[in-house]
DNA sequence: GTCAGAAGGTTTTTT
DNA sequence: ACCTTCTGAC
């Protein structure tokens, strides 16, 4: 369907979206409210009705899914579409340092390093920190880039104390000598370019008329910065998000930029999206009571024709067992499409061994990723040296792998000797093979020719070609192929053939490698088992954004686990209340809400309290369901007068200090002789009165 | 260089 | 509880 056509399809809000001309625009998109459809249709009408130049529109997303979503989309439309520059943030400023190599200091073969590689890079600066030090050093960096923070800048927004500034300044130099550059880099490094150097920045701007962004409230103050930078006066730019589901906090997302878009912008005009097409009535009703005591939102009422629908269910469990039982038995008693959705991975183990007990075929997203395997990354790590021969990282990762006698004293013989030859890892290590031992320096010296003739070898032929040849003569697919367990050996190798069969489709050329590292290093989001269309679906909240399912069942809804954390920080609280909005508004059609008095974490039993956000739910939205599975005990209702004394199995002899009720649940918290505090549901937990007498 | 056992540390993770 | 990382002995 034409984009005219399309228009007539589309309600009032949607077709003013797309209509819209002049200046800034921000559509606040509520969840399930078309968002993708205004967007697609908006790029279609650009070109198909105004006459728009497709390679003057740059289209932004988050996840190269959604930019796949997008283009198809967009192309079904209208086919010119196919122009249209549609990227994620970071792949657009990699296309865009690539393209302005020389500008912005840096080799066209450059390599992305992901958190991993950073990590080992700091490793190789400061070696006697452990690894979570590095991890910390690794993420500070990381969202000073993500404030366009560089080392001079006051940094005490991310780390109090001075070290961070020096650790960031190390390397950063370091970084900046092997070539290749970090996530943060593709945003940061291209606002610097375009800031720096006018004539690029006149250049990119008389090219893009018109920019799109999707996700917005995902944003950080970087990619904010990268916008002023592509926009001027002229520029048409019209953003799209829902400050509602801004849930990427811990990654550096400013929810202010989508707050203060209309200040930033002047001139702004504001188009909520507030009819849902996804739920029903009751499940929308549920989500907006919790995210309505959220203080920092723009504010939006979603709303839906589609009336009836099943009253959402919660159900108050005894432990996680009772949960794992309850949610197999909803799944048993009406098959349908299912997505069990929890706060931490770690909540995912218990539900996973139930249904392969059950013999139910599930789909699990997000667990071990592919680009994340030992064997993904060796292989990558050889494209990377081959495409970079300055890249330390990828050279420390493989040289010694297998195990070919090149040791750690080896290996500083050659990083000493890297200075004198411009950082190249191969020349240092052809130098300095005469002063190791005959053994490591023979097989220095044959690992150094193997990459160099690799190198030398590229100009034509098939990257996979090029690929298994290479990583089969350095003896890397034997190593993998003859681990022990021969099932494990035998994923690896499907692995190491499905990773070679990705680098099929370019040419053993500098250009194919570096491209095909780009695609690999940007796009991870594949999973391992995709194909398989399961009717049941495990996966962390954060990952359901964009998704939806006919049944979801938000399990684990206790207080410190979701909410995780105290009361400390209220913004934190804040995002955790989105992130219970964006759960929600994940279902079609049934809503299920589980919570336990109890549940194993870190090895130890630990008491829990309902979520606070059940608390803000009016009872009248909620169908209590009694629990499934074993019994419960403990009769409920009979009140702990405070200051009376109480015995509890784990804890010992206590006091109450204080005792309500929250939602239909008693709560009594206890001050235990240990002088431990805690909070118990009698109904799920025993806990005996204590008469004075027995003190 | 490899292995076993100890110690440590555990949110979320589009790129 | 569990998984990764560090350590010391062979």
């Amino acid at each position: 369907m034409a984009a005219r056509a399309e228009l007539e399809t589309l309600n009032p809000a949607q077709r003013e979206a797309v209509l819209h001309t002049g200046g800034a625009l921000l559509i606040l998109a509520g969840a399930g409210s078309g968002k993708t459809r205004v967007i697609t249709v908006k790029i279609a009408y650009l070109i198909g009705e105004l006459g728009v130049d497709p390679r003057s529109i740059l289209a932004v997303t988050f996840t190269n899914k959604a930019a796949a979503e997008m283009r198809a989309r967009a192309a079904a439309m209208e086919p010119a579409a196919a122009d249209v520059m549609i990227r994620t943030f970071h792949s657009f400023g990699a296309w865009l340092l690539r393209r302005n190599a020389a500008a912005a200091g840096l080799d066209r073969g450059y390599a992305i390093y992901d958190d991993d590689d950073v990590i080992s890079l700091l490793r190789t600066i400061y070696p006697d920190e452990p690894r979570g030090g590095l991890a910390r050093y690794a993420r500070q960096i990381s969202r000073a880039k993500d404030y366009t923070l560089r080392p001079g800048d006051d940094l005490s927004l991310i780390s109090p104390g001075p070290e961070l500034a020096e650790i960031y300044r190390a390397y950063q130099r370091r970084l900046d000598e092997i070539g290749n550059v970090d996530f943060g880099d593709l945003i940061l490094k291209p606002v610097e370019l375009l800031r720096a150097d006018e004539a690029i920045r006149r250049r990119t701007r008389q090219r893009y008329r018109y920019v799109l962004v999707d996700e917005y409230q995902d944003s950080n103050v970087a990619q904010y910065e990268l916008l002023k930078q592509l926009c001027d006066e002229e520029t048409y730019l019209c953003v799209v998000g829902d400050d509602d589901q801004s849930i990427y906090r811990f990654r550096g997302a400013e929810v202010r930029n989508i707050l203060t878009f209309s200040e930033s912008f002047p001139g702004t005009m504001v188009i909520k999206l507030e009819q849902n097409y996804r739920s029903t009535g009751p499940i929308l009703d549920v989500a907006s009571a919790v995210v309505q005591h959220n203080l920092g939102r723009l504010g939006k009422t979603l709303w839906t024709e589609r009336t009836g629908g099943s009253e959402p269910s919660l159900a108050l469990l005894r432990d996680q067992d009772e949960e794992v039982d309850y949610c197999l038995d909803l799944i048993s008693r009406e098959p349908r499409e299912t997505a069990i959705l929890y706060r931490t991975n770690a909540q995912s183990r218990l539900f996973e061994s139930a249904l392969i007990r059950a013999g139910i075929p599930y789909r699990i997203v997000g667990s071990l990723r592919f680009y994340e395997r030992e064997e993904i990354k060796d292989a990558l790590a050889v494209l990377k040296l081959c495409a970079n021969p300055r890249d330390e990282v990828s050279f420390r990762r493989i040289v010694n792998k297998p195990a070919r006698g090149i040791g750690a004293k080896s290996l500083e013989t050659v990083t000493d000797a890297l200075s004198d030859h411009g950082g190249d890892v191969l020349e240092a290590t052809a130098a300095a093979a005469a002063g190791l031992s005959r053994k490591a320096g023979a097989a220095a010296r044959a690992f150094g020719a193997t990459i160099r003739r690799a190198r030398e070898s590229l100009g034509g032929g098939k990257l996979s070609d090029f690929t298994e040849a290479l990583v089969r003569e350095l003896g890397l697919w034997e190593l993998h192929a003859e681990g022990q367990d021969p099932i494990v050996a035998q994923s690896k190798v499907e692995n190491l053939e499905e990773f070679v069969n990705a680098a099929s489709l370019y040419p053993a050329t500098e250009e194919g490698l570096a491209e095909f590292l780009e695609l690999v290093e940007l796009d991870r989001s594949r999973e391992a088992d995709e194909s398989l269309d399961a009717e049941v679906t495990l996966i962390t909240m954060h990952n359901t954004k964009g998704l939806e399912f006919d049944r979801v069942i938000v399990t684990g809804l206790e207080e410190g686990l979701f909410p995780r954390g105290g009361d400390e920080d209220p913004d934190e609280i804040e995002e955790e209340r989105r992130l219970f909005y964006v759960a929600v508004t994940r279902a079609r059609d049934e809503l299920f809400l589980t919570s336990c008095g109890y549940r194993r974490l870190h090895g130890r039993v630990m008491d829990f309290v309902p979520s606070r956000f059940l608390g803000e739910i009016p009872a009248e939205l909620l169908r209590h369901a009694t629990a499934g599975g074993r019994g419960r005990q403990a009769p409920g209702g009979e009140e702990y007068p405070v200051g009376g004394a109480v015995y509890h199995d784990d804890y010992g002899m206590g006091v109450v200090t204080s005792c309500r009720h929250s939602g239909s649940e008693l709560v009594v918290q206890v001050r235990f002789e240990t002088g431990r505090v805690a909070k118990f549901l009698p109904r799920y937990t025993p806990l005996e009165k204590v008469s004075g007498d027995d003190w």
